[in-house]
DNA sequence: TTAAGGATGTGACATTTGTCACATCCTTTT
DNA sequence: AAAAGGATGTGACAAATGTCACATCCTTAA
């Protein structure tokens, strides 16, 4: 099993190297520091997995793996990041990374790397606990934070479902102009100018 | 490690637990053949892990492993499938579930359990394939079929970046009146009544 | 060449939308 | 009890929206 390891922090490079060679399944075939390099190593040495930093100089280590990724579409990229960041972790599995696990969580990387060589997909201990909620994409706003109000949030909900004022008045049993008030004060609130913008801004933040 | 086993089909059950006891790490501490056993057979040994099977009379194990999550939010439940299901996949991974490969792959299965152990999240080779494309939930809708053409496909673009007829008018270098036009054609097109709900189609078949 | 059809535009119209000032209640606080 | 504040409502208004009938221009097909 064929590795190679990129790092913008040589220290970082140097100790998973010498943790990945303890075990004899593996073997180390580079490192380096920096997406140019990952991709000049990788078409070099054509690893059968690329462990490789998220955050680096230069080049990150995502825009390094869609590139890798463009010209090889088996590549197994398993990123390594410093903490979880919930818009890395979608966008990585976007460009078709096979894994993603945190660096500290050492014991976790060779297991890792074994499973990323047989083609499976593996996700870190913190990631995994928020895997439900980046495929429902919950980032779920904070609405409460910008002084919306139960009433308002529901008128909110309604405006999303595509309903006209004189029909959420309806539904909420609530006049037509009391429906206007509301909805013009969330518009204020949250900054948006009608009710198209605020069906987009709750779909996006949903 | 304590693993707990559920398939319907017994002789699975068994060849799993024969493939699982033979790895001095793992204890099967039983096995069940239903969703309800899965339940009950959970809460009676609260194994470290449950493999299950998706597909099974009666309940299902998706039903049963959210029941189980329900009131052992730390449970881990590795899914165990004949077949790739995009929709079971999605459904898995929104419940909370640490895993999901397919039973073909058995040498897949010892080291899948016991990085879900560690508290890692696998998926298998074949549905790693499709990870990206679920998580970017392509299912791009066909404007096309729909009779809308390259220039309402702009218009629509536009509104759901939540411009104004006037301001779409200026951007893509068209009077109001035609935007207007345009845009009566769209929503009688796709039988939508107004730019808002233009939106929400927009957004929820992106 | 002529007819057809598409892209673009105009004007008129009814409706919906968003804003504002203000009015009524009701509850809570002082 | 009086004051304050929230929820709900009204009326008026300007702007934006959606629809329709029709006009122009250009390209393409017959």
């Amino acid at each position: 099993m064929r590795v190679l390891i990129v790092d913008d922090d040589n220290l970082v490079a140097m100790s998973l190297k010498t943790i990945l060679s303890s075990d004899s399944e593996i073997e180390v075939v580079g490192t380096g520091s920096s997406g140019d390099e990952a991709i000049e190593l990788y078409n070099k040495t054509k690893p059968d997995v690329l462990l490789m930093d998220i955050r680096m100089n230069g080049m990150t280590g995502l825009e390094a793996g869609a590139k890798i990724l463009e010209k090889n579409r088996d590549a197994k990229i398993l990123y390594l990041t410093t903490f979880n960041d919930d818009e890395y972790i979608i966008k990585a599995i976007s460009i078709g990374a096979k894994g993603y696990i945190i660096k500290q969580d050492f014991e976790s990387i060779i297991p890792a790397v074994k499973s990323v060589f047989k083609g499976q997909s593996v996700f870190g201990n913190a990631i995994t606990e928020k895997l439900p909620d980046i495929i429902n994409k919950k980032k779920s706003f904070d609405y409460e934070s910008y002084g919306i109000t139960s009433q308002e949030k529901e008128i909110i909900e309604e405006v999303a479902k595509g309903l006209s004022n004189k029909e959420i008045a309806d539904e909420l049993c609530l006049s037509e102009g009391t429906v206007r008030n509301y909805l013009s004060n969330i518009l204020r609130k949250l900054d948006l100018r009608d009710r198209t913008n605020l069906a987009i801004f709750y779909y996006q933040n949903q």
